[in-house]
RNA sequence: GCUGGCGUAGCUCAGUCCGGUAGAGCAGCUGAUUUGUAAUCAGCCGGUCGGGGGUUCGAAUCCCUUCGCCAGCUCCA
């Protein structure tokens, strides 16, 4: 018989048959190995434990401790959710059911659309297909039988994947679940090797999809569900969900009394006193970092006549996202979405010279986007929002150094929020305007910036704008969303299309770069962002109320007032409670309101002139003359100090 | 925009399936209490049940329509 020659990850090798599979060979290290199996990764590709090893080959077994692992128990969650359905709504066609981030999805065609009833009883009849531990198989089937077979089923869409996807081969791989009568699906796998290895799953929605995500195609019901090895870690999952419902943004601006909405101004935020004081906060922070940083701040109009928007091209490409006005003389104006093509007038409103550059301009005036409906989301997805918008007009040969720049801005201002963040290079698309020399400069610029940053990243290849590619910055919010705030896009076009010049030292005229950037994103985004990274907890220089005066009882109201009145000369923002409450319920509403200090003032303090500080977080720090705790809480908002604003994750 | 769900007092929610005078807690107001580190007690006020239309003797409840919110899709900061 042939042997093969099989290298385990500990680099020991053994001698196997030929045709002998991981499973066999994870068996023969130990049956707990061979238990805890879930697939095998063969030369580094993912297979299943039934699949026959033909040659020599480095083999390991994956198990629930393999980063991989989750994946593919996932993957077969969402085949046992497709055997479910099938078997409960006769007639359902499946599409596709792939293994997401926290979960799984999969999408069916059905008559009616699914109600919660449904999953209970979809997740009953999983739970009784797992109970059974079928065999989950996978076949080899000739390429026109499988389309037949799939096509005599009616599952049209099958026949459409098996079409696209595996065009001029004789043999496509399907799955079975016990037997094709049961369940089938055109799939590459690798799967666990029987359904009784799904222990812990739990179906958590439904909602609309179309086949392949085009809206213009068939609609489908989607199924979202979530899987783990154990109960123990489900549980846990969910619990995360349920705690991270509670510093959601919406919910959390609502009980701090942070901004409002109303059915009236959709998509628009009303910023309530607390919710301003907090956006001046942030819009003067950033000037604070963009004026030593060579920016200057302008305000530019909101409204403008078509002819800007023709020459920007947006007329032709963007209208249907402007809210359009007609002005008292018949013309037809749009609410700028965005402040580039101001920023390119101001540029041409006087000379400018090769010494000028790099020149950046910075503004935070309003902007309006008419977004469709079904995207408003709190206060993450709106249609009036202030980017800290900036254009960088820069020679070609300052890409570098600006981009660079501009990366360590990013870097700083997340590090000043403890923020964590991912960077996605974006490189040129299908359909693109300018040379591709020029792109392919752009491209390398961008990756050198990145380099010497030290900033991680990963390639959107083909995702950039049509105009130049760019770089963005996510940041994920309570409930898992990623959500893009930073951008430095660059734009060769733009500049063009105003004619825009300046003069280089050679005295011809040269066309600048524009670098469209911001960093917050917008500040109605990063502050939801924010809500939820701090669970409304801000820090100190953040806090809408930074502190609050707490007399224990009326006769102590005068000397609280003193107090509040040097909190306040010395720039703090402060209040009193004067409720004739006790002192534990006005401390209980100052922490549910997440002040950072609450100074309690009695008899004692009041003799003594001291107050008595209690942190938020530390408690009852005991008394302190007033001067101290100034001192020291001035200091603490110097330094932006998180010290009492512990982030979500840690609460 | 599409599909589904939801909309009852300032907030959180019950009542809707099966039509019969609209409920609770918190908040607010008034009074008492003068209080020492996460809720003092009592009383009172408060809703054309998102808007409009229809069915019915009678609609929060059933039907139609419209607006908004939520989830997802598509799209974006």
């Amino acid at each position: 018989m042939n042997e093969i020659t099989v290298t385990l990850p500990d680099g020991s090798s053994r001698r196997v048959p030929t045709g002998t599979t991981p499973g066999t060979v994870a068996a023969g290290i130990s049956p707990r190995l061979a238990k805890a199996a879930i697939a095998a990764a063969v030369d580094d590709h993912l297979v299943d434990l039934s699949w026959p090893l033909e040659r020599d080959a480095r083999v390991r077994v994956v198990t629930s401790d393999s980063p991989e692992a989750l994946h593919v128990y996932r993957h077969s969650t969402a085949h046992l959710l497709a055997a479910a359905v099938t078997s409960l709504f006769p007639g359902a066609q499946c599409g596709i059911g792939p293994a997401t981030e926290e979960g799984f999805f999969y999408d069916f065609v059905v008559d009616r659309p699914f109600v919660p009833e449904d999953l209970d009883a979809i997740e009953r009849k999983m739970k009784e297909l797992a109970a059974q531990d079928l065999p989950y198989e996978r076949q080899l089937w000739n390429r026109d039988e499988a389309k037949q077979f799939f096509a005599g089923r009616g599952e049209a869409l099958k026949v459409q994947l098996i079409d696209e996807k595996t065009e001029g081969q004789a043999e496509v791989s399907c799955y079975t679940i016990k037997d094709r009568e049961t369940f089938v699906d055109f799939c590459l796998g690798p799967h666990v090797p029987s359904s009784g290895r799904l222990k812990a799953f739990k179906l958590l929605s439904t909602s609309n999809a179309y086949w392949k995500g085009d809206a213009k195609n068939q609609p489908m019901q989607r199924i979202y569900g979530t899987a783990f090895f154990s109960d123990k870690e489900l549980q846990a999952h969910l619990s995360r969900i349920e705690e991270a419902r509670k510093r959601d943004h919406r919910k959390v601006g609502k009980d701090l009394g942070l901004f409002t909405f109303h059915h009236w101004a959709p998509g628009a935020t009303f910023w309530l006193d607390k919710g301003t004081t907090l956006y001046n906060a942030l819009a003067n922070y950033m000037r604070e970092v963009l004026f030593p940083a060579g920016y200057v701040e302008l305000k530019t109009p909101l409204v403008f006549n078509k002819g800007l928007w023709e020459t920007s091209g947006h007329w032709q490409h963007y209208r249907e996202n402007m809210f359009l006005i007609e002005g008292r003389d018949g013309e037809e104006m749009g609410m700028k979405a965005m402040n580039c093509p101001g920023h390119m007038l101001v540029f041409a409103s006087q000379m400018r010279s090769y010494k000028d550059l790099p020149l950046r301009f910075h503004e935070q005036t309003p902007l309006h986007r008419n977004e469709a409906s079904g995207v408003l989301t709190g206060l993450t997805r709106v249609r009036q929002f202030s980017q800290d918008d900036a254009h960088c007009f820069v020679t070609e040969d300052q890409i570098g150094s600006e981009v660079e720049a501009l990366l360590r801005l990013v870097q700083r201002v997340y590090g000043d929020f403890n923020l964590e963040y991912e960077a996605k290079l974006s490189t040129r698309p299908a359909e693109f305007l300018g040379e591709v020399a020029t792109w392919d400069r752009a491209e390398a610029a961008l990756k050198q910036a990145l380099q010497t940053a030290g900033q991680t990243y990963t390639v959107n290849d083909g995702d950039g704008a049509f105009y130049g590619p760019k770089i963005d910055f996510d940041i994920t919010d309570a409930i898992g969303r990623k959500w893009q705030c930073a951008t430095i896009q660059l734009d060769y076009q733009i500049p063009q299309r105003f004619d825009l010049k300046y003069v280089g030292a050679d005295n011809a005229e040269h066309t600048p770069v524009v670098i469209h950037r911001a960093i917050f994103g917008s500040f109605e985004r990063f502050i939801a962002l924010l809500i939820e990274h701090y669970a409304g907890a801000f820090p100190l220089w953040l806090a809408p109320v930074q502190v609050t005066v707490l007399p224990i009882a009326d006769r102590h109201a005068d000397y609280a007032r003193t107090v509040l009145a040097r909190l306040e000369a010395a720039g703090l923002r402060a209040e009193v409670d004067e409720r004739q409450e006790k002192i534990g319920f006005k401390i209980r509403e100052a922490q549910l309101q997440k002040i950072p200090y609450m100074l309690v003032a009695g008899d004692r303090e009041a003799a003594e002139g001291t107050v008595s500080v209690r942190n938020r977080v530390l408690g009852d720090l005991g008394s302190q003359g007033v001067s101290e705790f100034l001192e020291q809480a001035l200091r603490e908002v110097r330094d932006r100090s998180a010290a009492s604003a512990p982030v979500a994750s840690e609460v």
